[in-house]
DNA sequence: GCCCAGGAGCCCG
DNA sequence: CGGGCTCATGGG
């Protein structure tokens, strides 16, 4: 196996993959050159001056609480239908009832937890509006940003590097997965462990930050899967999981537990 | 039918 | 501080 640094995966990764033009939006400007946008409706590869307004910065917030282990196209479903009733706004969605926020984002799963903390995250901005958030460093944002109920590492990194375009790096399951499989860690690694190896090996620049993120997502949804599709794999040769063949059951506790209910009954 | 998805909070030893 | 549990819809 030949050893590869996090820089020169970074590499290989572009070359295959080629840019991702993330984060997606759908309150994209209806006067930007719709030749900016990618395969999928709102993504923009290769630009990174979006998003432009507060009304899409907000909308990139919501869609990372809405995307919170969920699939991006149960959560695109729910920023569409809020965007089809005309809401998908700030001052539209902190007038929403519990019950009627809960419907629109039904499709993003968890709606319950999710339509109260959407909620509270309108309170939140309140607090701290979002022309003073833009001014604090990373440090600071981070913090105020976790310290919110529904904000964790990840939400907070996301919203910091896709929404407020600062190079903070976003660590989540597949990251870790990814790395982990490559031979970068012994034992499975803390988010903050993962997030300062790759801090550590890449100068912190806003579009390589958001394009490698996103590759890493689009290499772990394709090929390195929760049962990874190694024969299709251009990273083969880098990789640990091509000699260790070892079988990995990596079941979720809620669904063993679902199995088991369902067996019972 | 089962598996999994661009997590976070809470509780417990 | 790490592990288990809960939340829940929808596509493959």
């Amino acid at each position: 196996m030949m050893k590869i640094g996090l820089s020169a995966l970074f590499d290989k990764l572009l070359a295959q993959y080629g840019e991702q033009g993330w984060w997606p939006l759908l309150s994209l400007d209806p006067d930007i050159n719709p030749t900016l946008r990618g395969q999928f409706t709102g993504y923009h590869p290769k630009v990174y001056s979006f998003p432009k307004t507060d009304a899409q910065i907000f909308e990139i917030m919501l869609g990372t609480i809405l995307t919170q282990n969920t699939s991006w196209t149960n959560a695109d479903k729910a920023l569409g239908n809020l965007w089809q009733n005309r809401l998908l706004a700030f001052d539209k969605i902190e007038k929403l009832s519990f019950d009627k926020l809960g419907s629109l984002i039904r499709s993003s799963g968890y709606f319950n937890q999710k339509s109260v903390r959407i909620l509270e995250f309108c309170e939140f901005l309140h607090i701290h509006p979002i022309s003073q958030l833009k001014k604090m460093n990373i440090e600071s944002l981070r913090k105020i940003l976790i310290n919110q109920r529904g904000i964790g590492p990840e939400t907070a990194d996301s919203m910091i590097l896709y929404a407020f375009k600062k190079p903070t790096f976003v660590i989540d399951a597949y990251t870790r997965r990814f790395l982990t499989r490559l031979g970068f860690f012994k034992t499975s690694p803390t988010y903050e462990q993962c997030k300062e190896l790759f801090e550590e090996a890449i100068p912190p620049e806003l579009s390589k930050y958001n394009e490698y993120h996103a590759l890493i997502v689009q290499h772990a949804v394709h090929i390195c899967k929760t049962t990874p599709t190694c024969g299709d794999c251009f990273l083969k040769p880098f990789c640990k999981q091509n000699i260790v063949k070892k079988k990995r059951k990596s079941q979720k506790s809620n669904n063993t537990k679902s199995k088991i209910f369902k067996k019972s009954q």
